[in-house]
DNA sequence: AATACGGGGTT
DNA sequence: AACCCAGTATT
């Protein structure tokens, strides 16, 4: 089939396509630039099902661009509890400032004004100017390069910039005529519902009779991409830090700093172990899973005495906290996508802090109050599961 | 070009 | 357990 045609059957069928399919999602609903934005920062490494409901909290929060500018940034980050990649939230609310500081409160329309914004890149530049001003931009992101790859059964490897590049290209090209916005999504909705990274569902595909990569028995290996690195592993030890006296019934948390990994995020007081030794029951050789201390037979007393003598000694160390972990209540793991973390979790008691004074990065946590600070997953998970134990034992 | 940066769903 | 996702910023 010549090129040309296999390209306008594509771009007309997907639309019509799109046009009986697409889903009901609270972004669609109308054309507002700040909704658009919103939701596509969200929608980064994200998917639309996680998205939904953190949009709904996040908009009746903060309805407008004035309204996100003039938020404290712990809310901002309180928003995003849970929903990762926290940089995003701290971009956005910057950008959402500029914009209502240099642009009067409205998104900008022009490329390069909207592609400086702190968190637009390529993708979100994209999915802004053509969803919510129409303009014929591509919007190119993990979908859109798996679809293109198999309807053009194209082998460049997608994990390359190049090849980012050159599926722009080809993804603007495919644009109907004042229809920019309708077709992104077609594409990334094509490649959400139907062209499925695993077992695509090609017998429901619009463009079928003419998906090079299916005709070729192709479709399912494609698109290439050279795999990631494995995650590389961490131990940690985690106190659960139980106040006495004027602060019974608190935890106490601390926040991580400003810069890098889950930066400025709240958590339970903890201090990195060394790597076990691979042959062997290290000490304390971590279970998979998070596990109340009656679900499973307990470590050896022996090997935990000596991780709680190395946290007991590097918060003091470390923070000047002083605390004596009494026993071990569970673990938890927890996988980023660069890091792999194993947490021993002891419950611990509060002694003293070298100078009377907490540190001020550390906090003392009514368990009632725990909307004033954002906590990444893990230590959710953990401080549930502690709510749990001593709820029920 | 490679790495940092979360978290969860699917197979 | 592997794979991958409506990516961007930094180095």
């Amino acid at each position: 089939m010549e090129d040309i045609l296999q390209k306008q059957f594509f771009s007309a069928e997907l639309l019509q396509w799109y046009g009986r399919s697409k889903r009901d999602l609270p972004w669609r609903r109308n054309k507002n630039p700040y909704y658009i934005w919103v939701s596509e920062i969200m929608l980064q490494q994200t998917r639309v099902d996680t998205v939904i409901p953190y949009f709904h909290r996040f908009i009746e929060k903060f309805p407008t661009v004035a309204a996100l500018s003039h938020a404290p940034e712990e809310e901002v980050l309180k928003a995003w509890e849970g929903l990762g990649y926290y940089s995003r939230a701290r971009n956005l609310q910057s950008a959402v400032r500029e914009v209502h500081e240099q642009y009067n409160g409205i998104v900008p329309s022009a490329k390069a004004d909207i592609s400086a914004l702190k968190g637009v890149g390529p993708y979100t530049a994209g999915a802004i100017l053509s969803i919510a001003y129409n303009q014929p931009e591509p919007a190119v992101d993990g979908n859109v390069m798996r679809v293109l790859s198999r309807y053009f059964l194209l082998e460049e490897d997608i994990a390359k910039a190049s090849t980012r590049i050159s599926i722009e290209r080809l993804a603007q090209e495919l644009i109907p005529a004042g229809e920019a916005g309708d077709f992104n999504q077609a594409l990334m909705e094509l490649g959400a519902t139907v062209c499925t990274p695993r077992a695509p569902q090609c017998l429901t595909c619009p463009v079928l009779e003419h998906c090079a990569g299916r005709l070729a028995g192709r479709a399912e290996e494609l698109p290439l991409k050279t795999k990631a690195k494995p995650p590389r592993p961490e131990r940690r030890a985690v106190a659960l830090v139980e106040g006495s006296g004027a602060h019974a019934g608190r935890l106490l948390i601390r926040q991580r700093p400003q810069d890098g990994l889950l930066a400025r995020m709240w958590e339970l007081p903890h201090a990195e172990l060394p790597l076990a030794a691979a042959a062997g029951e290290g000490a304390a050789a971590p279970a998979r899973g998070t596990r109340r201390r009656s679900g499973r037979a307990s470590a050896p007393e022996e090997s935990h005495d000596a991780v709680m003598t190395f946290l007991q000694e590097r918060l003091a160390a470390a923070d000047g906290i002083g605390i004596v972990p009494m026993e071990w209540i569970m673990n938890a793991e927890h996988a980023f996508s660069h890091i792999h973390w194993d947490m021993l979790v002891y419950r611990c008691r509060y002694a003293a802090v070298s100078n009377l004074m907490l540190p001020p990065n550390y906090r003392w946590l009514d368990l009632a109050e725990m909307e004033q600070y954002a906590f990444p997953n893990v230590f959710l998970r953990i401080i549930s599961d502690y709510k749990l134990m001593y709820t029920t034992d």
